[in-house]
DNA sequence: GATTTAGTTTCATTATTTGGAACCATAAGT
DNA sequence: ACTTATGGTTCCAAATAATGAAACTAAATC
């Protein structure tokens, strides 16, 4: 009866099957499933022939699996269209991208993580795999932590207490007090490094994307291979990666970044 | 009581709210979606409120709109990377699009539809709008006649039956009799083309990929704008498009693809 | 051929959803 | 200022759908 033990109905037991299958990450027999789900074997059973039927969910028949369903993509499509910075944009990234020949992300904060809705590859390489619905968390990115020093203390005070820190690489921020002292250096210089702290190799440069009336709603920024640039090397970038960013921000005003 | 007025249970309901969001094309106020919906008010709202309480839908406080939330694309993108022929055939689209320079199309069906989950332009322009999750007609498609012309009797007798025709364009096949013909056409030749049938301008090769027992599981295409190649100049590109549905199909021969 | 394992169905019980109606707040009309 | 509409929200008894223990089937394993 109190908070957190309150039912969340039929529909969302059905989704966090959804999930469920979404972090096996392969297709999935019944009994995996079943071991991972919190309902009797009957229930678990009727949920997925649920989704199944609604294709939210593939069953395979020569196997026996299930997988994620066509309906998820279109779905997701129209979500990424319509509720997405992405499709506005587009054109300031390409531009950007064709500038500085490197890889350029856009993410938004959904639910305290970053959800990339975009991945632009300039130059003849082709590396980029579709990352539209990627997350990662955003203590430990370049365009987490650019939205997370302009976000409202009140949701950054939000995001920072449900955090759990994992140390992806040494360089990973591990701690609430340093991740605060970091926010205060990329509030006042408008601009997040990545150094290496999500994945080895990788460092980024970073923007958020303000709208005019000040709220974070998405950022951007710069990766490339430690092979490729340093971290100095990348600061060539930071004039054309604010500018776009402001752009963006400019272009995306009446576009509401939603909770 | 019969079987297509059967109830399709919460979650159906719920989800074709998601529909009907996705619909709109835009993020929608609760009455828009009241005079759309099946349901009375309250049942209507309820839904609505579910569904953003699970991030399916975001509501924008700002405008009092709802939009398709950022859930659905993580889900999506777990479904691209788990239950896509995406993932395997990259590496050889790549080749492909190198090899061509033209924009190239990786689709499957999806409830009788084409569903495109991966495209990827060579050359240096951008012009690629992320097409992942996007659907069209398969009957006047290239991908989608390629796909028919392989399918099962069976599923093809299914897929026609319940096939509406619309006329996109002049060039568009819009009876069973001439596209039963088209597709015996395509299952000699081992090869389909769009000759502007669902917009105009817009040209295309394309040719099914077979998994080793001989299902279509999907279909690649070779598209270009008429003002770049004429449907003859398209046809020089034959032989790597075939080559490179072949070893897909050789790759993927473990992915079975569902119904 | 007996026994385990994986998947499926049944049905009385239980919990959730439903929707008419009432309600509230804001906007529009007189 | 007062009435009437409009858009959104909440209530709660009735209607409906979900639940899960148990029984069952089919295939694999001993």
């Amino acid at each position: 009866m109190n908070a957190t033990a309150k039912s969340d109905g039929t529909v969302g037991k059905a989704l966090r099957m959804l999930d469920l299958v979404a972090e096996f990450g392969r297709p999935v027999r019944f009994t995996d499933i079943l071991a991972m789900s919190p309902h009797p074997k009957a229930t678990t059973y009727r949920l997925l022939q649920t989704l199944t039927n609604q294709h939210m969910l593939e069953f395979n028949e020569g196997d026996g699996t299930y997988a994620l369903g066509g309906r998820l993509m279109r779905l997701a499509h129209a979500a990424w269209k319509t509720a997405s910075l992405a499709p506005i944009a587009r054109p300031f990234i390409e531009d950007l991208a064709a500038e500085v020949g490197e890889t350029v992300h856009l993410a938004q904060i959904d639910q305290g993580q970053v959800l990339f809705v975009d991945k632009l590859q300039a130059t003849d390489r082709f590396e980029t795999l579709a990352q539209v619905g990627k997350i990662a968390p955003a203590y430990c990115t370049g365009v987490g932590k650019a939205m997370l020093a302009f976000l409202a203390p009140k949701r950054l005070q939000l995001a920072m207490l449900q955090q759990a820190y994992f140390q992806y690489t040494p360089a990973t921020i591990t701690n609430a007090a340093a991740l605060e002292s970091e926010l205060e250096q990329i509030r006042a210089s408008g601009i997040a490094y990545d150094r290496e702290e999500h994945e080895e190799g990788i460092i980024s440069i970073a923007a958020p994307i303000l709208s005019s009336n000040g709220r974070v709603i998405g950022a951007l920024s710069i990766a490339t291979a430690t092979t490729r640039h340093s971290l100095e090397g990348l600061d060539a970038f930071r004039v054309p990666l604010l500018e776009t960013a402001e752009k963006i921000g400019a272009e995306a005003t009446h576009w509401q970044f939603p909770a």
